[in-house]
DNA sequence: CATGAATGAGGATTCATTCAT
DNA sequence: CATGAATGAATCCTCATTCAT
């Protein structure tokens, strides 16, 4: 009842009273527990008494730390989207090419999945898909993140360094959407997922996408690196 | 078109007496209704009852041709992606350039779309998230169109036409990405959706990713069409 | 149409239009996949289709002979149930002594379930018991047979050859109770089933109770036949 | 009593603060509620809402402490039938003779009746007929006490007691069901449910079964008890 | 903070029965 | 006679949520 409990907002993970990393922290422990038990189970089907028993704590206590099921996947799409604004807002701040900054970007999505597959794949499936509920309660958020792309790749077509035919919201959905499908794919076991494989794909996306972006005389510039090996078979993760 | 026939009820696609449109065909009824609500509502918020209001028939119809709610949604998504695989399939069949190729499965997913929003916004919105509860009867389907679309870029790899360095199941998923995220542009309004902004997006969608993916020389023979004019303020919604 | 519906009394199996057996008697042919079914998966747990499917008809037709599921249960009840009636009757109007009569009482209904055992299951099981539907409905029936074997015993009484002091109408019940609870022992696989146990079951039955319902000097008179062979461990049919 | 606990619920009989009659206690409350509730309309013809509304408690509460409306009776039939096992045993480990044994078990049986009519109209009705579907869970538990008592009968056998040719599991069975079908009697009203009735049927039973399984010499001892006064017109009905 | 007993609205599914063909 | 599409009432069970302890 002393410490305001933060609805939403990137998560205050320690901090009660200052004292430092004394309780266990129920509430991240719960919200640790309904990452795996939602990416296992789905949102849908899964009940609040299997978040509380994989967290194992009563079912109650959910409740004491979250107004519903809901907002507990809310809580774990604003906790990650709210780094991962911050993370595209820092990037665009700096004075870089843009493909570094795209680079940048499908770094930090694919280097998010890499740490933690679980929470990754709840929030593709089960939020940003998630069209009548969920989805429509983020849009404005997730639209910002396709705002601030889209402003890069327009920087980009000012300078010359993109072609100007493409539009730059179109282009934002396009290259979006290649990583989260990488990611998809990652999910559903469609693509190996070895640790080169995470690095080639993040090179991958960004030389296929803005290689296709990229005017002629830059293309010709050379400006991409060069691919990492190509490796096939690679262990899985 | 070859729907999958559920193992419930009877459903006779064949005209009644050869006479055509006969009979109301009460389960294809179901299923288009379905469509309908499952857009508007989602899968999970609306009602078996829902359904068949929509439909106007009884209530227990919908089971007399449907195991249960799954299965509707698991008709749907089949039948569709039936279609869908035919096509690929067709279009991989024909001696034509990889680009053209790509630029058939995208004009036809895109047109998809333009046809029957609904229908389209369900098998994506709503499939992803159920493949996690429907085993992977789908992902198999699902893995076979990229499978192909792999196929075709392997092949242009080995023509020369595509950098040999990308791989071609990763290149598949993040082209397929692509113009599935333009499609969820579409679905959350995102981005606009007017008659000259589909064909764009086509046209978008292909000169990106093969733009990315083609060698230099290719790139520098210009093989890109032109981009059909860039209009804005169309947007339907 | 032209031939009466006899929704209740003993079955005429044939005689439709007093022509024979022509017809493969669809009515018959239901009844007897009722009692099948009935047997398999109880009358509560069974569907009219399955009914229907058993006799290989479609379900309607099921409709067209009863009136209700509840009617087909009902006509096999009265049917097995008047055939016993009869027997009882007849036996009644002889000439033999007690022992004789119960004999062939306990015999008749031992070389029924001997005979259909799947129908007396049903009977025993699912309308005997069924205190609140079914039994109510046949308790007038079920009553008329007690009281013919209780009017059995009272003359017994009277002729000296049962104790006086037990009443007719409680040994009546402990008679018809243990042979039908012989019945439940082998429907559930209590007691062995060989042809040499059921020719035992009737000696025993009898023996027993007849044995502890004659006076002390109609005992000692040995009337009591030898019992058969006593065998263990025979094959069960 | 050693009542059989649930998977589900928490069901602590214990007294809650050892103060006594504290709680409720609403998992006794709901068995007791459903046995009157069997009784009345039969288990498929009432409703889960009945035994609710009979309890005096929430709808949802019967799942709390049941998993399913099976699992109501089948927890009624294994607590009585538990309770029924241990006096059959203990009845079984005393030095008495046969006859007193087997009237113990009968006054049991027959006391239990008269305490408690609706459970024992319960177990009897209900629990036959779902055996069939219970799968043999029960059977086992049945199958025990038939044992036990088919033990009694061998020992007296062997001590010349009883005759010899009459098999043990036949006569068990044979014993029980006169007792199950008097029970049935007065539940379906067929016999008078006077004081001196249920007495005297106690003592009915066990002479009619040993003096019919009784050795001639031991029948000439005349260890039966003398009758009980035949009394009319007490009946309750 | 924690617990879990208690609540009850909500929805999927079943299946007996009707009836047009 | 036969068929099986169509109907929709009936009910079980789930599970998010509340709240007393």
């Amino acid at each position: 009842m002393s410490a305001a409990r933060p609805s939403s907002g990137v998560a205050r993970e320690r901090s009660r009273h200052a004292s430092g990393a004394k309780a266990p922290d129920k509430r991240r422990l719960i919200l640790d527990a309904a990452v795996r038990v939602f990416a296992r189970q789905g949102f849908h089907a899964c009940r609040v008494s299997d978040i509380a028993d994989e967290a194992g704590v009563a079912y109650g206590l959910v409740y004491h730390y979250f107004a519903s099921k809901d907002e507990v996947l809310d809580t774990l799409f604003l906790e990650r989207w709210h780094v991962m604004l911050e993370l595209i807002r820092e990037v665009d701040s700096q004075p870089l090419p843009v493909r570094e900054k795209l680079e940048a970007i499908a770094s930090f999505i694919i280097d998010s999945y890499r740490h933690d597959p679980d929470l990754m794949k709840v929030i593709i499936v089960e939020v940003t898909r998630a069209a009548n509920s969920f989805g429509n309660t983020h849009i404005a958020t997730i639209r910002e993140a396709y705002d601030l792309i889209g402003g890069m790749i327009t920087k980009a077509q000012a300078e010359g360094v993109f072609k100007p035919e493409i539009e730059e919201r179109f282009a934002a959905m396009a290259f979006y959407g290649a990583i989260e499908q990488l990611l998809t794919g990652w999910i559903f076991d469609l693509l190996p997922q070895g640790e080169a494989d995470f690095e080639r794909a993040k090179w991958l996306v960004v030389e296929t996408v803005c290689g296709g972006l990229e005017t002629r005389s830059e293309a010709q510039a050379g400006v991409g690196r060069a691919a990492p090996q190509r490796g096939r078979g690679e262990a899985r993760a």
